[in-house]
DNA sequence: TTCTTGATTCAATTTAAATTGAACAATGAT
DNA sequence: ATCATTGTTCAATTTAAATTGAATCAAGAA
């Protein structure tokens, strides 16, 4: 409890309270979690938890990141409907907003993360398919294609399953 | 097509078939979607694609990967419950087989990985709302306690659908 | 138009993570 | 007991990923 002024503090400020910086913190460990870079962690961490929206140049002197960083970290975050342009009263200058709706969060992490993956490994899948259907029909193929089946099962339940998980998370 | 003898192979060979390589390879992917190192995808793969059960020395030979890797990627495996050594016919050496049922993979999952980034998370969640506890009650801190309520749902979520998604997956 | 400020890009660097392999333990055979 | 074989550990290395920052681009302002 020490570095930010507890009255009046602008938004030009550097560094972070011991509460922002615990904040920023938790949303790191989120970030890896789910396989995102911390920088991306640390932008949305700190947006979540200033009250009026931020500029690039704020996350850079706040966070103590690059400018390289943040404008990558906000791409990727707009990329994931994660964070949104807050509408500009003032000049040319670009302030962003957390979207806090868990409903959107999870949405654009399955939509931009998960979908394309899967849909990869389905045609991964298919391709090992065509493979045993070349194959001489013997006790070993017939393996190969009870494994794939197997697989087969696995990646539909995963495709039933994210809609459900939106859905269940949604609202 | 080519590296496997078509027909009578010893499990002393070396390389991978073509259809190996690529359901190693798909396990990969699955791996690093999931945030485990390659090595452990690539173990797991070959064991999932083989008809017999395989060792350490297998692995190394067959995979090219170092003892190494291929003990701590056995050991991690061995953690998630993904993999369990067969029952021992000849000497000491130990073979493994993998664990292909998906109820079981994914249970291992959630209380491997999940669960305790998930409690790490809860904790940290705490800190911060004793720390808001601590402010003077004034806008912002109101501001801050909303946010943590947030949190605090979201989390909440996560809790109750992690036994729902292991209840779907498995059967 | 040029000048200034803000944002993006991407090659070079740094950092973090995974892998290696040599040394060490463990286990069984002789 | 010793030897031989198998498995583990962990410091050093390699590899992959994230971050930086200088160059570039874009958009108003003058």
């Amino acid at each position: 409890m020490s570095l930010s002024g507890m009255s009046g503090e602008t938004e030009t400020q550097t560094g972070l309270s011991e509460f922002e910086a615990q904040v920023v913190e938790f949303f790191c460990d989120g970030a890896r979690l789910l396989g995102l870079p911390k920088s991306i962690g640390e932008i949305y961490g700190l947006l979540y938890v200033s009250q009026d929206p931020l500029s690039l140049d704020d996350l850079v002197k706040r966070l103590g990141i690059s400018k390289g960083s943040a404008s990558q970290g906000l791409k990727a975050l707009r990329e994931l409907g994660a964070v949104r342009e807050a509408k500009n009263v003032s000049g040319r200058r670009i302030f962003y907003e957390p979207d806090v709706e868990l409903k959107q969060l999870v949405g654009g992490f399955i939509k931009e993360q998960l979908r394309p993956h899967l849909a990869s490994g389905e045609e991964k899948l298919e391709n090992l398919r065509a493979m045993v259907r070349e194959m001489p029909g013997d006790a070993k193929s017939d393996f190969y294609a009870g494994r794939l089946e197997r697989l087969g099962r696995w990646s539909k339940r995963a495709r039933i399953m994210l809609p459900l998980v939106q859905k269940f998370l949604g609202r």
